[in-house]
DNA sequence: TTGAAAGCGGTACCAG
DNA sequence: CTGGTACCGCTTTCAA
């Protein structure tokens, strides 16, 4: 007896089915609560590959093309003739193979969303507006994180890239600006927060500095001088635009910098606990904390809680980004508010303009001082 | 004369470069600032068409089969061959268009995830779990968010199954079950927030009626039995098992239910602090709050900060979700810890489990108290 | 092990 | 306005 050469396939999905079967129920600990998972070959029933235009034009009785241009409203169609494919894609429930026209278009439809965290609400504001951007346009974004990271970023990026988005934007991040351009031969990009301007490359950034600047005089209005500042981490933009505004307003009023008023923080909560841990420490005499950010806030307002102090009373606080929460932290946070959801459209906007060809029309929104009940007059 | 019938497309690329050209230096307002935009046609030279399998094949002298299965592995191949292909990779800086692949495979090498907010830090933990869990497999996510709206989710997923996503995660939502069983005919589908079985359908909630017990269990320990409950949505399964632990713990405890105890909120800050409004002007004794989630914790924590009312020692508060600025709110709050990243590494590793066709091992974690300094026995 | 060739599902050009 | 047809870039038989 000979075996044959080639072995029908269908022999095999039916042993392999079997395997499946035979090792789910003898698996220990996979008791019934686990779900039954059939073999493919036992499933081609219930996968209703969708219909083509070929099959839509077919029953039509027209050709492929006449569909396309139906479709597309690339052409004119006849009335007889739009009926009849109507109907025939109402019956085949047609429905376009995106994957095909991508192809056939060279273009995914997708625009690509570099942000730095999934779980920060500074980054998912920005993320919902340029969602709320594309919303109806067709393109749909595509969002991967680089962490802050950048070799991460360019990791990321280059998938973008690969899946040929048709555009991207970058929110913020440590690529150098050449990079960026570089990438630009790619693929139009908008980027948030750096100035940066190519020919298929837009970058704009807040006003951090004068944001910074109103925040302190904010303070100082309220009779403050011994004012501390958390600052961001050393090698981030807005962080230094930050510290520069707060050192200028300072100088500006007249009032010395006290090196030891200015403490290092990274941005997070954890951060600004430390920082006025060690603020405390040094005995160094103040009556309001600035931070880098509303994270820096939280933990720094943390930190003087768990001493006692008591805010506005004792000390004054006041934030930058003006976070969701920093409506309802007790007391709400006074903060320069970013307004990072309109960013976000803007840069959606954008990016759109430049997939389309479109000449860009954009004027930054600026940030603004949020007065709560952080801060109190002295 | 006779006017050509068929105009050379070069000369209205030229025309529509020259009008561009034109519009943007007659426009007013539109100054140097803004960057000069390149009509296509003045563009071509940057863009660098990636080369080809063929023109790889070309080059290395053999045939694009071959390169496609050394690419793939789907064959041996002979050494000298693939050096040749290997090299011709290289200096043709060769990248497979995905689209193609995609077109040929049916597969887009996407999953979808369908959240309710992009800017929840809720749902921001789950995304960025299952973005870990995708990491490195060749899938990425394709995020789009219902906005806890049953239409609007519908709508999306069919926008998600239109780009031929091969799985589906859903957090959450208003979906009727049914839809989602209907929905798992065409793709795969994990979903978190739910217990749901079918052959393409896996679902798992967290134990919420649990970890309200737990929560009520702590705050009883600590002697407290005037405790408030602020509700979730009333049509939301989560709200309501914990309000359901809420009280079948306080009548385990042989501890009578108060009507007036029971405040509806809707999961935000400000309906937390709403009903804390309406708790203290109902003159009810309470010497403790349980809210259903960390956001309407916040808001109570906040109307009773406005009353002058401290936390815990007048008054003790807990939570439910731990996000994570509960760490770092005054006090820091004791809250029931939903692991929802680790939810989120579950449902990618599940997902991507049945798109291959692999068998499913899931267990579920288990919601567990955090206790921090919100509570205080009396 | 390898090459030729046939599509995957559309779109767009051509001629009529 | 419409149909025929070539092709987008890749994978996968089939036959050698």
């Amino acid at each position: 007896m000979r075996v044959p050469e080639r072995v029908s396939t269908t022999f095999w999905r039916a042993v392999t089915a079997w395997l499946l079967l035979y090792w789910q129920f003898s698996t220990p600990g996979r008791g019934p609560e686990l779900p039954f998972w059939p073999h493919p070959c036992m499933r081609k029933a219930s996968e209703r590959p969708t219909a083509t235009v070929h099959e839509v034009a077919r029953v039509a009785g027209v050709s492929a093309a006449t569909v396309s241009r139906l479709l597309n409203g690339t052409a004119k169609v006849s009335d007889d003739k739009r009926q009849a494919i109507e109907q025939a894609i109402e019956r085949l429930n047609y429905k376009p193979n995106v994957l095909a026209q991508n192809l056939k278009t060279g273009s995914s439809r997708t625009v690509g969303i570099l942000t730095q965290s999934l779980a920060s609400g500074y980054f998912a504001d920005a993320m919902a507006g340029v969602d709320d951007a594309l919303q109806g346009t067709g393109y749909a974004p595509l969002i991967v994180s680089g962490h802050w990271h950048a070799d991460e970023e360019a990791e990321r990026i280059e998938l973008l890239i690969a899946r040929r988005v048709d555009g991207l934007v970058i929110l913020s991040g440590n690529l150098e600006d050449a990079q960026i351009l570089a990438l630009s031969e790619q693929v139009p990009i908008v980027v948030f927060g750096r100035d940066l301007q190519g020919p298929r490359t837009y970058g704009f950034s807040l006003d951090n500095y004068r944001g910074a600047c109103d925040a302190v005089e904010h303070l100082v209005a309220h009779g403050h001088r011994d004012i501390a500042f958390i600052a961001g981490p050393s090698d981030h933009r807005d962080a230094l635009a930050r510290l520069a505004g707060y050192r200028d307003t300072l100088a500006k009023h007249g009032i010395k910098a006290q090196r030891k008023l200015v403490l290092q923080g990274d941005f997070s909560e954890s951060g600004g606990l430390r920082a006025v841990e060690r603020l405390l420490a040094s005995n160094q005499r103040f009556t309001a904390i600035f931070a880098a950010n509303d994270l820096t806030a939280y933990g720094a307002r943390l930190a003087l809680f768990r001493r006692g102090i008591t805010v506005p009373d004792e000390v004054s606080v006041v934030g930058f980004d003006d976070l969701h929460s920093s409506m309802y932290t007790t007391p709400p946070l006074t903060t320069v508010r970013q307004p990072l959801f309109d960013v976000g459209q803007r840069l959606g906007r954008a990016i759109l303009r430049m997939i389309r060809q479109q000449p860009l029309e954009l004027e930054v929104p600026e940030p603004s001082l949020v007065v709560r009940e952080s801060v109190r007059a002295i």
